[in-house]
RNA sequence: GGGGUUGUAGGGUAGCCUGGUCCAUCCUACAGCGUUCGGGACGCUGUGACCUGAGUUCGAAUCUCAGCAACCCCA
């Protein structure tokens, strides 16, 4: 029984480390490869749409949502409700319940005692934290309320379950909760929010759409859905972060009032918003290639790797690695030594698949020049001196940086094109996404999805757009939606 | 929601159609020893598998049914 090898991180041995990945032209065999292989997640948990983290994969999760704390944790607060929710109180909510029901896992027995009031695993949390908000808002003082928390939910997912994408155990899910007084703080508080996703987004070097999903596709008991969506490999789009306007509907359900300046109690309003780990998912696929991972350096478990050429005085070019190491441990970049028997073209290959950003090679020639060889995930070797090295890889770490997100980009773009006709949106959305004329009406919007045959994801936010004729009924609009097939 | 394919060592596979030749093939991985080391080293010695259950049969990795799990395609 081998498992990864958590006392010297990024060194696991689960599974064919040697092994040659899928090209990623296969996307979906690559995807799959790729989580075993760079050690993200272990698929082969014997429950249904569970996954195992390896420690590997835990720990680039850990940096990222470390990313998103620090981006929340300036106004928000972080807390931690149950998992489980009370029937009665799960079943306050009626729009909010029939988007769930057939999807929440119940909790029946405790032990072989059937229980009075059967408890609902959360699917989301809006059921559990609401009824708490009721009794810890009381004066418009108590307010802007903003609170996240990171946990596990459950779906009862019927559709096929897909590791990272589409789980019936959502690992990290980080939702955030806030309360206002009035609608139009709410609807601002969407706008920080869907900002914040942004500034995480761009840190990962992963470019995204946002839009407006259409009504019929927003979160059960939301006025309205603001949603971020990624292009995967394969054409297809993978939202990757949401967030609702709430306005007044769990207020009234739960009761959520406050005694406003001029002593009358008021409705609450209230945003939710969320990520879960297809953050992960969008990360290793928009960045990843045939040799594996490419991960961003903020992200990364392993920074910089260095890989000893021992010919000749061996002991000398160990001496001269280790310096090295503690050198660039000082200046806080996670830095590994692989002193392992294998060769070093196994260990380039084993720490490209990795996603480690830079290599480091260290062999007689490069200290007899007082050099090191540099080898960026990206790009091709390079000779960096040993002085004042450490600020030298960190700015080469900002050319990684600008690099996958202008590979990144400039897939995307390829991906997307204006179309003007239901033809062209169904070739369109073979390969990507399309930017159709919409009318806006919903009669229209159906229609389009079911000609297209594909979804929609709704309108593009932040751009203006010139009149062009809807492409169902010709009637001349100014708006578009994005359509795609998605994960 | 509908259809299809698959399940053999840690990973990838051969064998299945046509039951016995299989205490199961090959690659990789893993462990030990030695020689090696500027892009996947080599030798020697080891380790490790027929998804679960029921059935058919003298005999099942192979056939049948059910379950569990995984993947793909369509809506």
């Amino acid at each position: 029984m081998t498992y990864p090898d958590t006392k010297n991180k990024g060194e696991g041995k689960s599974g064919g480390q040697s092994a040659k990945l899928s090209p990623k032209e296969d996307f979906s065999q690559w995807y799959h490869e790729l989580l075993m292989t760079g050690e993200i997640v272990d698929n082969r948990y014997p429950v249904k749409g569970m996954c195992v983290w390896f420690p590997f994969g835990f720990a680039i999760k850990k940096n990222v949502y470390g990313i998103i704390r620090q981006l929340l944790d300036p106004d928000h607060q972080e807390t931690l409700f149950p998992l489980m929710i009370p029937e009665n109180e799960f079943m306050k909510e009626a729009q909010h319940i029939k988007g769930f029901e057939e999807e929440v896992y119940w909790v029946t027995c405790g032990g072989t005692t059937p229980l009075e009031v059967k408890l609902a695993l959360r699917p989301t949390s809006e059921t559990a934290i609401y009824p708490m908000f009721k009794l810890w808002i009381r004066s418009h003082a108590d307010m802007p309320l903003r609170i996240y928390q990171i946990v596990n939910t459950f779906r009862y997912e019927t559709k096929h379950t897909r590791p990272l994408i589409r789980l019936r155990e959502i690992t990290s899910f980080k939702e955030a909760h806030t309360v206002h007084a009035t609608w139009e703080e709410a609807a601002e508080q969407v706008e920080v929010a869907i900002k914040r996703y942004s500034e995480f987004y761009r840190r990962l070097a992963i470019p995204f759409l946002v839009s407006r999903r259409p009504s019929w596709d927003k979160f059960p008991g939301a006025d309205y859905t603001t949603a971020i969506d990624v292009i995967m490999p394969d054409g297809k789009t993978l939202q990757v972060g949401t967030a609702h306007h709430l306005g007044t509907t769990f207020a009234k359900t739960y009761e959520i009032t406050y005694e406003a300046e001029d002593g009358e109690q008021k409705l609450v309003n209230q945003t939710c918003y969320g990520i879960s780990e297809r953050c992960i998912a969008a990360l290793i696929s928009v960045h990843g290639d045939d040799k594996g991972l490419a991960l961003p350096w903020e992200v990364a478990p392993v920074q910089v790797v260095i890989v000893p050429i021992l010919l000749g005085d061996k002991e000398k070019v160990l001496e001269v690695c280790r310096d090295l190491l503690r050198i660039l441990q000082q200046a806080g970049i996670r830095v590994e030594l692989d002193t392992s028997d294998e060769r070093p073209g196994a260990k380039f290959y084993k720490w490209e698949m990795k996603g480690v950003p830079i290599r480091l090679e260290v062999g007689p020639r490069d200290i007899e020049k007082g050099v090191v060889t540099v080898v960026r995930r990206d790009a091709e070797k390079l000779t960096l001196p040993r002085e004042g090295l450490a600020d030298a890889l960190v700015r080469e770490a900002e050319k990684l940086q600008a690099a996958l997100y202008q590979r990144a980009e400039a897939f995307a773009n390829s991906r997307i094109r204006e179309v003007a006709s239901i033809d062209e949106a169904r070739a369109q959305t073979d390969a990507g996404v399309a930017l159709v004329p919409w009318c806006g009406e919903e009669e229209c919007g159906h229609q389009l999805e079911d000609l297209v045959e594909a979804n929609m994801l709704g309108e593009p936010q932040y751009q203006s757009f010139s009149p062009a004729a809807c492409a169902v009924c010709g009637k001349l609009t100014d708006k578009r939606t994005y359509m795609a097939r998605q994960y």
